[in-house]
DNA sequence: ATTGATAATGGGAATCATTGTCAATAAGCC
DNA sequence: GGCTTATTGACAATGATTCCCATTATCAAT
């Protein structure tokens, strides 16, 4: 993550300065219409989203729209894949997780949301 | 779910029967072209989909290219949300994590997936 | 400070899954 | 069989996202 591969553009810092100020998830096209006063293109904004996901800055989802909405990240939680015969672990990430603890959380009125993900499987050499 | 306010068709027929062959998600497109020999429109099959979805009867999940992807239900998995003061508990079920699991462990190599999902937060009552 | 190589921009066109339209058809009831 | 009405399907329309490409901006080297 982080990956050092983009110059630093007035439009690239003004669209990651107003995430900065955002807590909530937001579309590429409410960006657009938030930021009209910065002057930067529809194209741009989901250029420089894409990559700041790519680069790991950012937590997605798609919405039941099938519209994608944005979050900085936070602290970089992780999650296990184990397998249920030799106990090999390996490590991921899971955006989508981050997400849907916030949507379900919030959609009951609960705050402050963590959550545990595990996943149990066979691995290839155990099979 | 199950509402019984659907004429039975033989297009909706066929799509219940191809999908009950079926154990890993599908898009909407895929089937319509696996299901070619049987003649079903593909606005038919974008409905039916959609009313099983309302009916409860298939899971769904939205892929990262932004398609959704439909699976018969199967047992009820389900999860919980738990308020990390009062100990409530919320039981909620969710696809994305079924899928997420699915895809997760294959891409690792692993199979016969299973999952825990268990998300912490505060209840509105114990802010 | 200027230059030059090259990455980034933006606006419109293109893409592609999904939804809407509506005349033709088929289910289910008498 | 005949009737009422939901369903179908071909096609158009929609809408988010990506592509295209001429123009512009960044930045390291001069």
């Amino acid at each position: 993550m982080n990956a050092p591969t983009k110059r630093n553009t007035r439009q690239r810092t003004s669209i990651i300065d107003f995430l900065k100020t955002r807590k909530e998830f937001i579309s590429a096209k409410e960006l657009y219409s938030e930021m009209e006063g910065s002057k930067v293109g529809l194209s741009t904004i989901y250029r420089a989203l894409s990559d700041l996901v790519n680069d790991g800055d950012l937590d997605v989802f798609i919405d039941n729209d099938g519209e994608s909405r944005f979050r900085l990240c936070g602290s970089h939680h992780h999650h296990h894949l184990l397998c249920r015969k030799c106990g090999k672990s390996v490590e991921f990430q899971a955006p989508e997780a981050e997400a849907l603890a916030e949507r379900l959380g919030a959609s009951e009125g609960f705050s402050e949301m963590e959550h545990r993900l595990e996943i149990i499987g066979t691995c290839q050499e155990c099979i």
